[in-house]
DNA sequence: ATCCGGCAGA
DNA sequence: TCTGCGGGAT
């Protein structure tokens, strides 16, 4: 309990020191909820710059809409998202998730749906896991989900906020628990996580220059 | 060479 | 837990 209230205030401190960073980050690119939902798969373990290669791609073909996307043919639409990588798999799914899409009629009332029951129907479609699913619900519907990555991961166990590594779930439901409601908070912490795994918490980490250096454990550790 | 805003299958 | 998937940028 008494931990917990600690762990609140550091959770927010760590927040508002990354945001003087990094500046508040306007996640997630894209223009319209559908081309989020697309973003989402098609940057799964894959460079940021070449998910927009393959929006383009689709973008170009004019596809980037539930109806005609799944209106062209499969082979067609590897060739398009192939910049993105693992572009068999990734095709696959982006039809599957579009099925879903359409099928959902979410965007009629996204505020009204519960957010772990979506969840669960999300998880269920082949190709969507934990952290895409969160970023649908997040990102593209705004519902109030915290989305973990690697690099929240890694960088919380560093810090010290965990005793190493932990898995998806409890971490984000300790996110959940620790930060208040708010969806613009839960949308800009995790683009702020992101941005530092990239610029300082990398597996080689850059601890003299990170924002958070002085009240990182590891960061302390080295001196 | 290495790494990327993961996921599924074994 | 480990491995395949994969093009593109550094």
């Amino acid at each position: 309990m008494n931990e917990n209230i600690a762990l609140k205030a550091k959770l927010l401190d760590i927040y508002r020191l990354l945001r003087t960073r990094f500046g508040y980050r306007n996640w997630w690119p894209g223009n319209s909820p559908f081309e989020i939902v697309v973003g989402a798969v098609l940057t799964q373990n894959t460079n940021w710059a070449n998910v927009e290669k393959a929006i383009q791609n689709l973008n170009a073909a004019d596809v980037l809409e539930p109806a005609r996307l799944l209106s062209l043919p499969v082979d067609e639409l590897k060739r398009l998202v192939r910049p993105a990588g693992f572009y068999n798999q990734k095709a696959v799914r982006l039809r599957a998730v579009t099925r879903w899409w359409l099928d959902c009629g979410i965007l009629i009332a996204p505020a009204k749906a519960d957010v772990d029951a979506l969840c669960s129907d999300l998880l269920k479609i082949d190709g969507i896991g934990f952290e895409t699913a969160d970023c649908i619900l997040l990102y593209a519907l705004r519902l109030p989900t915290f989305v973990i990555d690697a690099y929240t991961r890694r960088a919380a166990a560093r810090i010290g906020i965990t005793a190493g590594e932990m898995r998806y779930e409890p971490l984000k439901r300790l996110f959940e628990r620790c930060l208040p409601c708010d969806i613009d908070l839960y949308n800009d912490f995790h683009a702020q996580w992101v941005a530092l795994g990239k610029t300082y918490c990398r597996k080689k980490p850059l601890c003299s220059e990170c924002p958070l250096g002085g009240i990182c454990q590891f960061a302390k550790s080295k001196i």
